[in-house]
DNA sequence: AATAAAATCACTCAAAAGTATGAAGTAAAA
DNA sequence: TTTTACTTCATACTTTTGAGTGATTTTATT
């Protein structure tokens, strides 16, 4: 369909070049009278038929050339990572009012260790810990440790 | 620099055009006097004249406009599975000679169920669940059940 | 300074988890 | 058919975990 309508326009441009140029034939016909009296001016009238015909020649070639753009359609690709590192949910934290200790306890739980393990990392007795942990499934509605993980990845809480 | 190289060009193909021309013209004027003969033939002459610069033109306007070229960009955008969407590591289980079973227990332990849930879930024995367990603790060489879910989540053992 | 929240620890008891060992049935492979 | 791996279960014992309660200290807030 474009090609159809791109070639009529061409056509029609070839038809109103066609046209003018008959036209232009004619003018000159009629001028060659004119200059025929000043013979020693026929160079310069050879001439401006030159040029007229050089810019006329241009306008056809600019008109006729103009769908001549070549595209070149790069593709950029785009890498779109969906939201695979989810942030800690710091509302979700305080909604739940998880204390920093606790959320320290809550993490070394996640990694794995034991809750004398903790104790050591973080410089405290073992009944602290237990305190501690046992404060975070009450807060988190759990009943075992990995419950607690589970549901502390699941909220965010944790990384 | 390159669009140095493309004016050099475009100079140089404009200079060619002028000589070419500046030759045209001469050689018109030599033909003018043999053209003069035959006044009738003057018309022919300037219709030649015509149809010459307008190739000439379209030549020019062709040379000119060759490097017209249009560079369209397409941004794709290309959505990449996301990471935490990992699939089971088959050949790690097998590596590590983890058994069905084993596995069944293991994403339970996972879910954080106890022993005795689990074994409700896989209708076998707490103690059935405890050889299974142990046996998985063997096999990922770790110590506690915490670990032994979080080791499995970071080799894909388990969802 | 008084108050409240957070962090620390102790103690007891019970439940759950984990170790070690042995054993029996099953299904697949050599 | 024998072997091997898997699954199942039991028993005894140790360790860890968790609940419940209470107390002290620190820290921040009013």
């Amino acid at each position: 369909m474009k090609f159809g309508i791109q070639l009529n326009t061409k056509r029609k441009e070839i038809l109103i070049y066609c046209i003018s140029m008959g036209l232009l034939l004619f003018l000159m016909k009629w001028l060659e009278a004119y200059f025929i009296v000043f013979n020693y001016r026929l160079d310069l009238f050879i001439g401006s038929i030159a040029i007229i015909f050089t810019v006329l020649g241009i306008w056809l070639a600019l008109q006729l050339m103009k769908p001549k753009v070549e595209t070149r359609i790069i593709e950029k690709k785009i890498y779109i990572s969906p939201a695979s590192q989810k942030e800690i949910n710091e509302q979700e934290i305080t909604m739940l009012g998880i204390s920093k200790r606790e959320l320290d306890v809550l993490g070394l739980m996640a990694a794995g260790l034991s809750n004398e393990e903790i104790g050591e990392k973080l410089f405290i007795g073992l009944n602290t810990v237990k305190t501690h942990s046992s404060n975070i499934f009450m807060k988190l509605d759990v009943k075992r440790r990995t419950q607690a993980v589970e549901k502390a990845k699941r909220l965010n809480i944790i990384y």
